[in-house]
DNA sequence: AAGTCGGGGGA
DNA sequence: TCCCCAGACTT
């Protein structure tokens, strides 16, 4: 008579073969984790100390940001600011001009917002609870987590892209990682397991572990992972599989002119509307479509010599312009100059646009062409 | 839940 | 080309 093995009866497997929860996976991998981040993790200017302004500050650049482009704007930012009253009292502006080239501009005026409510709430320093700081301007849950654990060691989550990846993967899990849902579920996982003591370098370890093992778009280096023996992706050949994310939608597509218009060696400049795109940076005055010289030249009412520059193109992460555009020498001062809505312009050296003014590198053409109009940067 | 918001590096 | 990066915020 044939009788089932207790095993197949309670429908598991012997311990040997039995397939892991997630928790057992990360517990029994927290050890080797902690070890293995200790020894190998990367040296980066906001690990020095754990001074939770450098801290935020690092997180916010980090924000869809890679290591190597943060660096540079790093270190610039604490010679501009050294402490958060600094940031408080500085003029937006300044703020921006600092912030130039690094992209999502609201992250820069959220950091000053901040700062603000830090200088007069907090007396100029950071508070040390996770709902406190997770109600600052521009902190979402994972920047809370990660300042609350390695500055503070209060034992939350961190999780980011980084850490999606690698949980997914550990745990087997076919959830689309874009999805806020997910996000919560991976959150509460950590929570779980997080030891207190050592939540900081825990969540980095994570983090670290997504950086420069559990890699995007490549293969892992699961040879070198510490979570090799308890991976479920790994074991089971799912690698390439996991995560899972929906695909994304196209970008639109804008036309735009480009006028760099000079009078008496000055360009015209003017500021970008407060919300939107490149929210209150400066832009070269430009309009939609792309303008023939002709068409171009009828725009200002007076006699002009348009001169064709190079074409442009720049990707946003749900936009591209296309760029054509124009140098124009003016004779007269225009009563009105074209575009949108044709804010105001400012006739201003390039001298003190490129020391003075953000113009974002959407206009990188442009900028470059005027260095060596006028000499820029020194070659 | 879906859209918006930069820029750059690597496959 | 396309993807993705130590995400947050608005609609």
């Amino acid at each position: 008579m044939f009788r089932p093995s207790p095993y197949e009866a309670l429908q598991v497997l012997p311990p040997e073969e039995r397939e892991l929860s997630w928790k057992e996976r990360l517990l029994l991998a927290s050890g080797p984790l902690l070890s293995w981040y200790r020894r190998e993790k990367r040296d980066l200017p906001w690990r020095e100390n754990r001074d939770p302004y450098r801290i935020w500050i690092s997180e916010i650049m980090l924000q869809q940001t890679r290591v190597e482009a943060v660096k540079p704007y790093f270190f610039r930012f604490f010679e501009h600011f050294p402490r958060i009253s600094d940031l408080a009292a500085a003029p937006e502006e300044e703020l921006l001009k600092c912030w130039e080239g690094l992209g999502y501009y609201s992250r820069a005026r959220n950091i000053k917002k901040a700062a603000e409510i830090l200088t007069e709430k907090y007396n100029g320093s950071f508070p040390e609870s996770y709902g406190e700081i997770l109600a600052l301007p521009g902190i979402g849950s994972y920047t809370a987590g990660a300042i609350a654990s390695i500055a503070f060691e209060l034992p939350v989550p961190a999780v980011d892209g980084n850490v999606l990846r690698v949980l997914s993967r550990v745990t087997g899990s076919f959830d689309d990682i874009l999805k806020q849902s997910t996000k919560k579920k991976m959150e509460a996982l950590v929570s779980e397991v997080i030891q207190p003591g050592s939540a900081g370098d825990f969540n980095q370890a994570l983090i670290e572990t997504g950086a420069m093992i559990c890699i995007p778009g490549g293969a892992p280096l699961c040879s070198q992972c510490p979570f090799f023996t308890v991976c479920a992706a790994r074991s089971q050949g799912l690698t390439e599989k996991l995560p899972v994310k929906t695909p994304k939608k196209k970008r639109k597509i804008e036309e735009k002119t480009v006028l760099l218009l000079e009078y008496q060696d000055k360009i015209a400049i003017r500021k970008r509307r407060e919300d939107g795109l490149l929210a209150s940076l400066y832009e070269f005055v430009n309009v939609p479509g792309q303008l023939s010289a002709e068409e171009a030249g009828e725009l200002l009412e007076q006699e002009v010599r348009p001169e064709r520059l190079p074409e442009a193109k720049h990707i946003f992460s749900h936009v591209e312009w296309h760029m054509g555009g124009y140098f124009i020498s003016l004779k007269e001062m225009p009563e009105t100059l074209p575009g949108e809505e044709s804010g105001p312009a400012l006739f201003l050296t390039w001298e003190e646009i490129r020391k003075e003014y953000p113009v974002p590198n959407a206009f990188a053409v442009y900028k470059k062409y005027l260095d060596q109009r006028y000499g820029g940067e020194e070659e």
